[in-house]
RNA sequence: GGCGGCAUACCCAAGUGGUAAGGGAGCGGUCUGCAAAACCGUUAUUCACCGGUUCAAAUCCGGUUGCCGCCUCCA
């Protein structure tokens, strides 16, 4: 089966064909710059770099495009309480963003424009739009007059005289109609101001996605994404802006990805219940965020709490374990002799893992990313792996066993890495996971490394009580100790 | 009020017509000085409930209940 994506539009999935062959255009909405990012928008910048990691897999060439909007009201708001310049809260937070989103390990787009850099064409869209006489101005604004575009509501599904009879619409003595939103907003003295034709003002907020988009893409994109709460209206808006100007489809694919909830409620601003990104990260490798995230389908709602991060975190170990007593223990391999028939010999079953793996894969990625899917197929092989391994006890691995190890283990770390998962060395990983884990327990590596060596005396003067003792003292401060052939090895259990 | 989504084991979760993936947790075993980790075995005749279609339904249709989201800034 070929790629099939889920498409807001339809209302199913259809089968994933790109406007031109082998190339794809893709938008995704960006943030606004005015706080720090929250589990809700690293979802969302998880599951998107999946999907371009993917496509990149896939050998198409990614045109990918994901704007800063560096001018709006919760900009302004948030510059004045703070009395500083509206620059000054824009550089601040896209700074933060790309700490958290380079701690992630989200790739960074093609282009990542911003709003203020691309008024003129914005201008120009809103021009045209007058020119046809689909917006018009009033007062110092400019709107969009939804009922003069027929297929206003299709992404979303509503009807405008429902959303009239809604009745939850501002009134404004300036719109024609409601529902009419706003192009150009002229400022307020103070305010920050571009001129345009309709006076000195700003561009509201759906008419920057439509002019980058067009400039940086065309009037068609292949795929449009964002989180579902920007369906209506931002996306609805959006898809009118473009269509109305330049008569040609804006999107032939809309994605959208679930939320995070916190208790089975939604996490957002307004209700408070949200956990910033540096903040988890704080207690939480990135990787464990990340295969959090990828558990489950990217358009179902999940459900964050300690208790669900921490199962992803352990599973993570899991997987990073096993690749690291696989690197330990299958040397390098003599290639002459290594023939299929060899390797199958070693272990039918792990052979036979591995032969699948890649089809599995793209089965389940190709049915609309399902990375749950896709990551049950990679533990299926770890767990494959760790048996193979198990069966030679302590002793390193030899000629096609070796080789057999090595082939499993490099197959995990592709298809895993097309998820950003394994993307370190497992020394790396474990030892960023224990510089984390210590720091929010207040211990030191010296401190722990300290005990461990006086109860290894202990245990080689068979004193084991006193060992014992170490080791249980060292349990309840949160250090978990293993013994093994390499030494007696920690973690750090929270 | 309008529109939409979800309900699978103790927990998380995939599965959208062919007889229940995977992870976590628990229990029994192997290994270990003892542990831990790991491995092996085990934990849903059943998919919120009630009807219907079908040779066959967790999957399709109708209804009921419960939860959630959008309609206002929102990933």
């Amino acid at each position: 089966m070929n790629l099939h994506v889920y498409n807001t539009l339809t209302k199913s999935k259809e089968e994933f064909v790109p406007l031109e062959p082998g190339r794809v255009k893709l938008y995704v909405c960006g943030i606004t710059a005015y706080d720090y990012c929250h589990i809700g928008h690293a979802r969302s910048a998880i599951v998107f770099d999946v999907i371009y990691r993917y496509l990149l897999y896939l050998g198409y060439e990614v045109v990918y495009v994901r704007n800063f909007t560096d001018v709006d009201d919760k900009i302004i708001r948030r510059a004045n309480e703070e009395g500083v310049d509206y620059h000054t809260i824009v550089d601040r937070y896209i700074r933060a963003f790309y700490e958290d989103m380079d701690a992630l390990g989200v790739l960074r787009p093609s282009f990542e424009p911003l709003a203020t850099e691309n008024i003129p064409q914005m201008i120009e869209v809103i021009r045209i739009l007058i020119d046809k006489g689909i917006a018009y101005k009033a007062g110092s604004d400019v709107y969009f007059q939804v009922d003069r575009f027929p297929g206003y509501g299709k992404l979303s599904g509503r009807h405008l005289e429902d959303m009239m009879a809604g009745a939850r619409v501002e009134v404004d003595a300036n719109k024609k109609n409601p529902l009419d939103f706003v192009l150009w907003k002229g400022s307020k003295p103070g305010e920050p101001a571009w001129d345009s034709p309709w006076g000195p003002g700003r561009p509201g907020w759906h008419i920057e996605c439509s002019a980058m988009g067009n400039r940086y893409l065309g009037a068609t994109f292949d795929i449009h994404g964002g989180g579902k709460d920007l369906i209506f209206p931002h996306h609805e808006n959006e898809i009118a802006q473009s269509e109305a100007a330049f008569d040609q489809p804006f999107v032939r694919y809309w994605l959208h990805n679930g939320f995070v909830n916190i208790n089975n409620e939604k996490m957002s601003k307004s209700l408070g219940n949200f956990f910033i990104i540096r903040d988890v990260l704080k207690t939480v490798h990135p990787e464990a965020l990340r295969l959090f995230v990828l558990s489950k389908h990217y358009r179902s709602p999940v459900d964050y709490s300690d208790e669900t991060i921490a199962e992803a975190e352990r599973g993570l170990e899991k997987l990073y374990s096993t690749f690291g007593s696989l690197l330990d223990r299958s040397p390098e391999t003599a290639e002459s002799v290594i023939d299929d028939k060899g390797l199958r010999s070693q272990d039918p079953e792990l052979y036979e893992e591995i032969s699948n793996l890649p089809a599995e894969f793209h089965e389940a990625m190709n049915n609309d990313f399902n990375t749950a899917q896709a990551i049950g197929y990679l533990f299926g092989l770890q767990r494959n792996l760790q048996r193979f391994l198990d069966r030679f006890g302590a002793k390193n691995l030899k000629g096609q066993a070796a080789a057999l190890a090595r082939k499993g283990g490099s197959l995990l770390r592709t298809y895993a890495g097309i998820l950003g998962l394994l993307t370190r060395s497992p020394d790396d990983f474990f030892e960023e996971l224990k510089d984390l884990k210590l720091k929010a327990i207040g211990l030191t590596k010296e401190e722990v490394e300290r005990l461990i060596d006086m109860r290894n005396e202990a245990r080689k003067t068979k004193d084991f009580s006193a060992a014992d003792q170490v080791r249980l003292d060292l349990k309840e401060k949160g250090i978990q100790l293993e013994d093994t052939p390499r030494g007696t090895r920690w973690r750090v259990i929270l």
